[in-house]
DNA sequence: TACATATGTGAGAAACTCTAACATCGTCAA
DNA sequence: TTGACGATGTTAGAGTTTCTCACATATGTA
């Protein structure tokens, strides 16, 4: 039965894989700041030694985590951009919404993808599947204003679409929203600002 | 002399006080995931189980951090706000440019008072200066709108612009500006979008 | 088959959070 | 003035955690 996640006998399968399922899930759980090692490993049925066989250290199990949701957040991100004309306000609308609703659906995890610690800016793969990602953007705002290629004029206008969906995507998790007594159609809140970002 | 943070001989003067310097400044340095107590009663000069006279828990030194931080951002903010007339483009802007100063010039601490814990948002006290840091950008904003009082309607575009300087706050103490290699004028990108946001 | 390599375990060192019992200081009532 | 008490410090230590080291077991290849 090929290589599974289930124990099978003194070896595992696919460690890595378990403990990098375990540790995404855990710091869904808990939170990224509540995250132990041990606890990975007694999900996961392992030693508390095992992990260091695959991963430095436990940072570099929250990257791994970091990164799969980089790319994962990467499918939600293109389907969106995909199904409404390139460039169009409905596009890029969507986007923004596809970022927010990762967000929500995994807070844990997308606080890991930004922040928490600063060696995560020295991981050159997931600096590179961030510019993957806000490269999609780039596309659709090259589109919009009739240019073939992307240049810094393009990136200087998209960048602030980034920057409102980044900080409403916060402000939500971190339950600033309801604490403001605000009652917000996210929907909504996105398409107008989006439209008022592009206005000029 | 009064109350000091010296040590004075058994006791310490003002051990609270001490203590939470001590955490901020160790939170900005090594940042907020790399702090512990253990260093901060270094610092102190203190034993390890001094802290647990003043603070329920490592959190709570934390959360006091943040809610220091919280008022010395409000004095930046206040300041910025009072330079300019009431709800004017400028006074909004430079608003903005002051959450954002703060965020780069103590970006532990910024991230102290969003965020790193769910139990932040049951701080009623760090909560209620949260809003009332908003209270003067929606003062501003009824001004600008027109309105004797603060109503749903200036709390909703009030919003976005906080969301705004939110996010790139964020996005520039994790870096992501320079890793996307864009050369940005932060105030010009504020005012340019501030701007936009307002409009209608 | 036999050897090299990859991947797991158990034991333990060092650090950390937090508690419990005890020590010292300041203060206020008698 | 004094002495009891509450506030605030210390020492010792229990329990958890990260990570290392030596050793065990599995896998693949000559």
């Amino acid at each position: 039965m090929a290589k599974s996640t289930k124990r099978d006998g003194y070896h595992h399968g696919d460690l890595r894989a378990g403990l990098v399922e375990a540790t995404r899930a855990l710091v869904e759980e808990k939170g990224p700041d509540r995250f132990s090692v041990s606890d990975a490993c007694r999900v996961a049925g392992v030693s508390t030694a095992a992990p260091y066989r695959h991963f430095r250290d436990k940072e570099e199990m929250l990257r791994a985590v970091a990164l799969e949701g980089m790319l994962r957040n990467r499918d939600g991100f293109a389907a969106a951009s995909e199904i409404h004309p390139l460039g169009s306000l409905d596009a890029i609308a969507a986007m923004g919404m596809a970022y927010i609703a990762f967000a929500q659906a995994e807070p844990g995890v997308f606080r890991l993808m930004f922040g928490l610690t600063r060696e995560h800016d020295k991981d050159p793969e997931l600096m590179e599947q961030g510019r993957a990602n806000y490269g999609i953007l780039l596309q659709h705002m090259a589109a919009r204003m009739g240019k073939e290629e992307v240049d810094d004029d393009v990136a200087k206008r998209a960048f602030p679409l980034w920057t409102f969906v980044h900080g409403l995507s916060f402000l939500l998790i971190d339950d600033k929203v309801s604490a403001m007594e605000l009652d917000l159609d996210i929907a909504q809140v996105v398409r107008a600002n989006t439209r008022r970002l592009l206005a000029d």
